[in-house]
DNA sequence: AATAGACTCATACTAAAGTACCAAACCGTT
DNA sequence: AACGGTTTGGTACTTTAGTATGAGTCTATT
């Protein structure tokens, strides 16, 4: 965090000379136009796209937005929906029943349930056609 | 596609406007020589986030770069990875068994060893930990 | 108050998944 | 040719997963 500050503030300070720089250069007539205003686009558009870049990075990490409307479409209940993370978590209808406090059965049930609305026939495929309609 | 090359004749055409309109505005002194310095350096920062952005699309709608390093560092064979990824497409072993044309038994032994390498229990915790690994 | 949908849970199954152990064939390396 | 690792496959068994069915509870809505 700190370094990003101390690149910003450097980058800041930087377009600032080349600023002060181009409007002497201009004024002075020392050098040609024509080159300082071609410096400035170039220097401007690498600002531009490093900037972005860095902005994107944290977004794109695992950006796949959750389709909340297909859930309801797919008439998937909430409890139904909250079964699915956890498999997708990997955990067992046991560890599942153990950490939402229900038993076993209720477990078998929403996921049976689950995988006729999904059209899946193994929990496997559950979470393949849930990521491919971007549920999970 | 056809639109894509028309808004870049278009964005270039225009850049070059911008260009010739600068110049000669610094050469008349009509204009405020900061605010032409000011508004390319804008201007081309919002073309350098605007490309960016583009070319950055296509690659990070399922850009998570596969660790084949860790792969081996795993002593995940090439087989063994194999019905890995077949594993995430939701199929079964007996399914996986077809479509490499392999038996079943074949399959299970895969698993079992791909279980252990990878730390899980289960298959679903397996796509689990290899998606955190950066394997899938 | 009655109805519908969601949630819960049980029993009794069948079907997959997974483990353990063994063994043969294959393949590149020493 | 012998060795190590991979691939293949089998048997026998245990454990999960998944299905079918029925039923009670809860809650919001009519």
């Amino acid at each position: 965090m700190k370094k990003t500050i101390a690149v910003f503030a450097g980058l800041i300070f930087a377009l600032l000379l080349l600023f002060q720089v181009s409007k002497y250069a201009i004024i002075s007539g020392n050098v040609n136009i024509e080159i300082i205003i071609a410096a400035i686009a170039i220097v401007f558009l690498i600002v531009g796209i490093y900037l972005n870049k860095k902005s994107l990075q944290k977004e794109t990490v695992d950006t796949t937005e959750i389709d909340y409307n297909k859930i309801k479409e797919l008439d998937i209940t909430s409890r139904e929906y909250e079964v699915l993370q956890h498999i997708a978590q990997g955990l067992s209808n046991k560890e599942i029943a153990e950490t939402l406090f229900l038993s076993e059965s209720t477990i078998k049930t929403h996921v049976s349930n689950l995988l006729l609305k999904l059209n899946a026939k193994r929990r496997t495929q559950a979470l393949q056609v849930a990521k491919e309609l971007q549920i999970l």
